[in-house]
DNA sequence: CTAAATTAGGACAAACAACTCTTAAATAGA
DNA sequence: TCTATTTAAGAGTTGTTTGTCCTAATTTAG
């Protein structure tokens, strides 16, 4: 897959936290039942994303998370970069070290137009964006429709 | 990565093969050796672009894998799905099950648009024109310079 | 016929990704 | 203050990918 389960469930978390009320918190507990997620899993990746900035916890009753000012800025570029890395926009297609112009693989030139017009797609789309177009459109963000954007 | 470690040593095999004399049979252990990659594990690679009908291979002395008519007439599309099945370009970027407009993601437009120009930058690029293309420019195959395409 | 070279194929091991569990720390409310 | 609720953090487990090893089967050459 293009992304990791972990990324995927981090970008998936964050559109729900797009959709809903902001400034205010969501707990796991609900995010992860209302996404199919396992909860303890989902810890871990939205606590990278807490470290990263891109979200503000709150701990105790009522305690949640939301997302932070720059989470609300974030486009999917930020996100995926802040859990997977870098690495897919800089790797070599054929997994040589270095990838670059001066010495190239034969892939080179082709997959750098390709990893060009991946990187555009997620930085020209932001996440609260997408996920008011998701509402709109009522898209799913869940298997099973067990999500239903409220 | 994009693609797996089994698809990329495939391809860089292949790469190999198309770039040699043609007809030829070149053994295991020259193109792991001159490539950089485990010789058990390029085995089982080639073994199932063998088993694919893209290669193949003579026992013996002086044996070895080719490419076959299909494997000479392949596109880079046509070793990845081999290898790394049809995943990449069929799943849904956020993981859901069936990917399709019936019940699409927020993500769906785009990444439609995306796995399409990473599905047909793989199809127009056939292995022998690009093995070509390497072999003219003197295009890198291998980490630290150990391959030099003779 | 025999020995060496080679692919085929299975069992195994190591590394990594994905997931689970337990305990600690913070917070709210009774 | 005490208890329940929540995130934080780390250890541990499972499963998949990656890589290794050993034994067969096939073929060539002497
Ligand atoms: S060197 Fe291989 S893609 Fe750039
Ligand atoms: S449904 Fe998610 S990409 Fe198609």
């Amino acid at each position: 897959m293009l992304l990791s389960k972990s990324c995927v469930y981090g970008l998936r978390a964050s559109l729900y936290l797009a959709s809903k009320r902001d400034g205010e918190f969501y707990s796991l507990k609900e995010i992860s039942k209302e996404l199919g997620i396992s909860f303890h899993f989902l810890t871990k990746i939205l606590q990278q994303l807490t470290a990263d900035g891109l979200m503000e916890s709150y701990k105790g009753p009522n305690g949640g998370v939301r997302l932070s000012q720059k989470g609300k800025d974030a486009t999917l570029f930020d996100l995926v970069v802040a859990i997977d890395g870098l690495g897919l926009f800089t790797q070599c297609a054929l997994g040589l070290p270095g990838c670059g112009s001066q010495e190239p693989c034969p892939l080179h030139e082709s997959w750098m137009n390709t990893r060009g017009s991946i990187e555009h797609m997620l930085k020209r789309t932001s996440l609260i964006g997408i996920a008011r177009e998701g509402k709109e459109k009522h898209f799913r963000l869940s298997a099973e429709g067990k999500f239903s954007w409220q």
